[in-house]
DNA sequence: GAGCACTGC
């Protein structure tokens, strides 16, 4: 298919121009207009591509990256590695750094921050194009704050940044008043209808709404977005007691529920995925991954709550919360086009018109930038030469809070010194890990404390988000196969011991089923793992293993951890037996979450990989690893001396 | 008694 029905083909003249004429160019348009796929074949014919020169293309997300490579190879006749390439980490690359012959690359704004530690004018490029732009994730903003900093060195520089929403005043603001055109419409049209009345509990009513298409509507799928998980199966459980009603009055029981959200084994994911059976309406129920990461075939409706679960962290106290706030427009636009993929859909948004009109949902949400811990984009900053991170062109500055609890962990780290500049070579080898600071200092130290090995696969499980543990048949049954693997020492240690039984199985998805193990999440370990110690060797690491000894790997891993420390409280429990524990810094009432596998150990002192508020008064740990409370102050005497501290 | 979603040098 050559493009030229899309959306974008209308305004490919004026988009040549204006990029012909101006430094920067923000292009508004919906999915589906096909943006993404035709904008760099627009640039690569128009000569922005000739002599070798390259146009870039960047997305937040990695799968994205590479179907969008292999479509637009497609559609120029050219094999992906060719004319056309992409930058991935955890895919086969298909572009390497100077020889590389792709006129057109694409790749994750991640990897493009990336590139910029090694090339930091980005001399090939004559565009880059920086897509979804409206996502606003961490990777984007530090994106479009160097973009705008390189254009004072390289006029000659395009960038063409392309959003969904209406904020591109914004952004053409920020890059000093750059031009803007409008791509209308998208594929096809979705109908949108509100609430006549607020709803009191938006599980019911999104059930009831759905009962309701069901019912009135043609034939066509069903999605529903949710905020949580919870809600999820909640809701997954009314339609199935629905269906029983419906069968016990004889009626058809021909609507098929099905959950989908990130924490579900692929397979279960992929039965989402499917088409229904014959004459059978599919009920999706979903929680944001449906929104931007996985696409569905067939759906013609789409039911939204209007909320969104984010994530919220405090400078005050370093804990993070998780909060379920009204969408923002942004969301409830990309939402409703989920309906209009195929043929011309509805969208039925559970809050009322006046709600969505009065600004009673912010246009877009906060950007992750202002509401998340910024230890690792400092340090990408420092490196990247970037001296005065305060007075950084942001294009949503994060609170002055946020960056010096930021600066003041890096310090404590040891990779930024007195003067807060870079230190070398701790501070410059972290920098080059791919890695959050807290878990690059224990990998670095891990080769004095002889326990590489280990370190790589505890530093690969934490950076793999997705949790190693997997609902089999039941919590009970989880519970059950984890304790086979737990250790006192706490999670870190044993992720040591789900990895050696994952080797001793020969990585059998057959095994990892009959031990409530994450199939997927260890292959994604496995390839994490191999790509840490390709960087730790070229740091001239050598290769070093603890066997069965673990105080060097809890040693190491209290290098980064030493900040998040609790203590046991003396008057133990919450009431209902768990005990309870104070962080160190901060004060704060906090338990190790029913995840753990210290739940119920009460070991003295704990560090964790993070602590999150899951109720009105209540913090919870996740990751929890037993140490010493000595320790703290042997290993961060500065941060654990400070006046008010400790 | 159970955690929105992504990514990387």
């Amino acid at each position: 298919m050559e493009g030229g029905g899309l959306p974008i083909s209308r305004v490919r003249r004026e988009l040549l121009y204006l990029v012909e004429k101006n430094a920067t160019v923000v292009v508004v348009g919906h999915t589906g207009c096909g943006k993404t796929t035709q904008i760099p074949q627009y640039l690569h014919r128009s000569g922005w591509t000739a002599e070798g020169s390259k146009v870039l293309c960047t997305q937040p997300r990695e799968l994205v990256v590479v179907s969008v490579a292999h479509r637009v190879a497609e559609e120029m006749g050219a094999v992906v590695g060719g004319e056309v390439g992409y930058r991935a980490s955890s895919f086969e690359a298909r572009t390497d750094e100077g020889g590389s012959t792709s006129s057109i690359e694409f790749s994750t704004d991640e990897a493009l921050v990336s590139l910029m530690q090694r090339d930091p004018l980005l001399s090939p490029y004559t565009v880059v194009m920086v897509d979804e732009a409206h996502e606003r994730s961490l990777a984007t903003d530090v994106v479009l704050g160097l973009l705008k900093k390189v254009q004072r060195r390289r006029p000659d520089l395009r960038v063409i940044i392309s959003s969904a929403t209406i904020d591109a005043e914004a952004l053409a603001t920020f890059f000093g008043g750059a031009a803007i055109v409008s791509v209308e419409g998208t594929l096809h049209d979705v109908d949108i209808l509100y609430a006549k009345v607020p709803a009191s509990s938006y599980i019911s009513e999104a059930v009831d709404t759905v009962v309701k298409i069901h019912k009135n509507e043609r034939p066509g799928d069903v999605l529903v977005f949710f905020p949580g998980e919870e809600d999820v199966s909640q809701a997954l459980e009314l339609i199935e007691e629905q269906n029983d009603f419906e069968r016990q009055r004889g009626g058809a029981d021909d609507l098929v529920p099905l959950a989908l959200h990130e924490g579900m084994p692929t397979s279960k994911q992929l039965q989402a995925l499917r088409p229904a059976p014959r004459n059978h309406r599919k009920v999706v129920l979903s929680t944001s991954v449906a929104e931007t990461s996985l696409t569905i075939d067939g759906i013609a409706y789409v039911v939204d709550c209007c909320f969104q679960r984010e994530r919220y962290y405090d400078p005050i106290t370093s804990l993070e919360s998780v909060v379920t706030c009204p969408e923002s427009k942004a969301s409830a636009v990309q939402r409703a086009g989920r309906a209009g993929r195929v043929r011309p859909g509805k969208c039925f948004r559970l809050c009322t018109r006046e709600a969505y009109e009065s600004g009673l949902l912010p246009e877009s949400s906060v950007p992750e930038m202002q509401r998340s811990e910024l230890s690792h984009v400092v340090l990408q900053l420092k490196a990247l030469g970037v001296d005065n991170i305060m007075s950084f062109d942001w294009i949503a500055p994060p609170s002055a809070e946020a960056m010096v609890r930021a600066l003041e962990l890096l310090h404590a780290l040891g990779a930024l010194d007195q003067e807060s500049r870079l230190t070398s070579p701790l501070g410059a080898h972290m920098a080059e890990l791919p890695v959050h600071p807290t878990v690059a200092k224990p990998l670095l130290v891990s080769g004095e404390l002889g326990c590489v090995e280990e370190l790589l696969i505890v530093a690969a499980v934490m950076t793999v988000k997705s949790s190693v543990w997997q609902l089999g048949r039941g919590r009970k049954e989880m519970e059950r196969q984890k304790m086979k693997f737990a250790v006192a020492e706490g999670d870190h240690v044993t992720y040591l011991n789900v990895y050696k039984g994952f080797l001793e199985a020969k990585r059998s998805p057959g095994w990892c089923d009959r031990h409530c193990v994450n199939y997927n999440a260890m292959m994604k370990v496995l390839g994490v793992k191999s790509q840490l110690w390709s960087a730790l060797e070229g740091l001239g690491i050598k290769h070093s293993s603890s066997d069965k000894e673990t105080l060097p790997v809890r040693k190491a891993l209290a290098h980064g951890l030493f900040a998040n420390s609790a203590v046991l409280s003396s008057t133990s429990t919450d009431g209902k037996g768990r005990a309870t524990y104070t962080t160190v810094r901060g004060k704060v009432v906090t338990k190790v979450h029913e995840s753990s596998v210290l739940h119920r150990n009460q070991p003295k002192c704990v560090l964790y990989t993070r602590a999150i508020q899951t109720g009105p008064a209540t913090h919870e740990m996740f990751e929890v690893l037993a140490v010493e409370q000595d320790w703290l102050t042997e290993l961060a005497p500065h941060f654990y001396t400070s006046p008010g501290v400790g």
